[in-house]
DNA sequence: ATTCCCTATATTGCATGCAATAATGTCGAA
DNA sequence: TTCGACATTATTGCATGCAATATAGGGAAT
């Protein structure tokens, strides 16, 4: 894993040591962003398992930073909702039972109501351009059998619809909440049967959005967002085996 | 004010000071929920200015705790949308827009709309009842002219209506929102006319959240909010002076 | 007087050390 | 063997020191 610690060692290490490079000068400032979005993405991604506890050591080792700017990491991601910090016992992986991600699938479909109307009132040519393009790659990705590029550019879809809105406040909330989700949601879009009915209803949503049909978009989006929950969940609660 | 220094000096403070009082040992976990809770006060009542800078000094020896909390404290604020970093130059506090506001406002919209409907679903009486009971008591504060206490309920009797959704993600995601824009509230509900016509508008918003008509009371808070936003601004943009 | 540059000072970013707490291991009694 | 008290070790919370950067002040040239 690439290393921040190759670098001078300014306060009081070894001054003999670490001659290699040092790419990380200009971090100064950054390094708490930098261990924010390296464990966000751990975290999004499922590399850190829910519930799991996350030691200082095991980080500070694992990126090359100390514990200061990891602490202030953790206060971050804890804020977020991606992190749990017991005292005296450190952070854990915030793990969300089904009702929890019922709940913020709520909070979505709420977000992305009132994006929806805002979308088809604001957006430009070029964004609902640039969202068809998305699209089309993602049926690609659903024809090639692509889950993970299909799931990446379905999630981008969604941030730009909402981003469509040009509410700043709204794409931060949305993106927000829908990282903490982000990893329970990649199960319920393995579900085959699904898979083809959302893109469906996503060539609706586009058609939707490009005719400017605020009130129908919202429609759309909702039910598609109850659709999705509908299986995730059912996968959630082993009701039904994600395909190998 | 009350400083958190008062106490044994564990570090490398001089052994010999300090033997005042010692009421913040059991903050060891806690420090830095203390100074954000304290630092969010002072943003949300208006105390710090918008815009101004929060040097780091000022509120270690203001609240008494050293550096380390204080800039974990930063970044949750930070994450909160109530501060800014500047690398190497500090915190500041965020300074919004009318156009930030009108977004903010429009999030905080969608967000009730889900709730409304939410609510009118999941709420219990004992909730209704709780919220009747801070109704009446705002109408009080109206009548006696305490915009302070009229102002407070009023926030308490939104974010209450939300929790009645029973959506945890969704109280704290208006929560934190809410919070954002609070001290730029406040200038509009000191237009005495605006006022009177939101009392009413909170009768008919409490008749409908009791008698669990969800669409209606989805449509009453948005057209409630509309009208503050609408007043607000002009206040905000100086169209209208704030009496007193 | 104004502008620029240089120096002195203050402030921030980060690394680290110490104390408090939790986790772990050990041993003895039941 | 199992359980629990105690000692040992590891880990976290916080205070502080050092280096990098920004800020302020002063003097020289214009």
């Amino acid at each position: 894993m690439q290393s921040l610690n190759d670098l001078p060692a300014p306060g009081g290490a070894h001054p003999d040591l670490d001659p290699p490079p040092e790419p990380a000068r200009a971090l100064r400032g950054r390094r708490t962003l930098y261990v924010v979005e390296r464990i966000r993405d751990m975290i999004v991604s499922g590399d850190l398992p829910a519930g799991g506890r996350i030691s200082e050591r095991m980080i500070t080792e694992g990126l090359g930073v100390t514990r200061t700017p990891l602490r202030e990491a953790f206060k971050i991601l804890e804020a977020e909702g991606l992190v749990r910090i017991v005292p005296n016992r450190g952070a854990e992986v915030i793990h969300l039972s089904p009702s929890d991600i019922e709940a913020a699938f709520e909070v979505l479909t709420g977000l992305e109501s009132v994006a929806a109307e805002l979308a088809c009132t604001r957006g430009t040519a070029a964004e609902f351009a640039a969202i068809e393009a998305r699209h089309d790659r993602m049926v690609a990705c659903q024809r090639a059998d692509d889950l993970m590029g299909y799931f990446h550019l379905n999630q981008e879809i969604h941030q730009l619809i909402v981003d469509c809105a040009h509410n700043p406040a709204l794409s931060r909330v949305y993106r927000t909440e829908s990282a903490r989700i982000r990893r329970y949601r990649f199960a319920g879009n393995r579900v085959g049967e699904r898979w083809v009915r959302a893109v469906m209803e996503h060539e609706q949503i586009l058609d939707a959005l490009k005719q400017r049909q605020g009130a129908l978009l919202r429609e759309l989006l909702r039910t598609h967002h109850i659709n999705g929950w509908r299986v995730t969940r059912r996968v959630l609660e082993g009701e039904l085996s994600p395909p190998g």
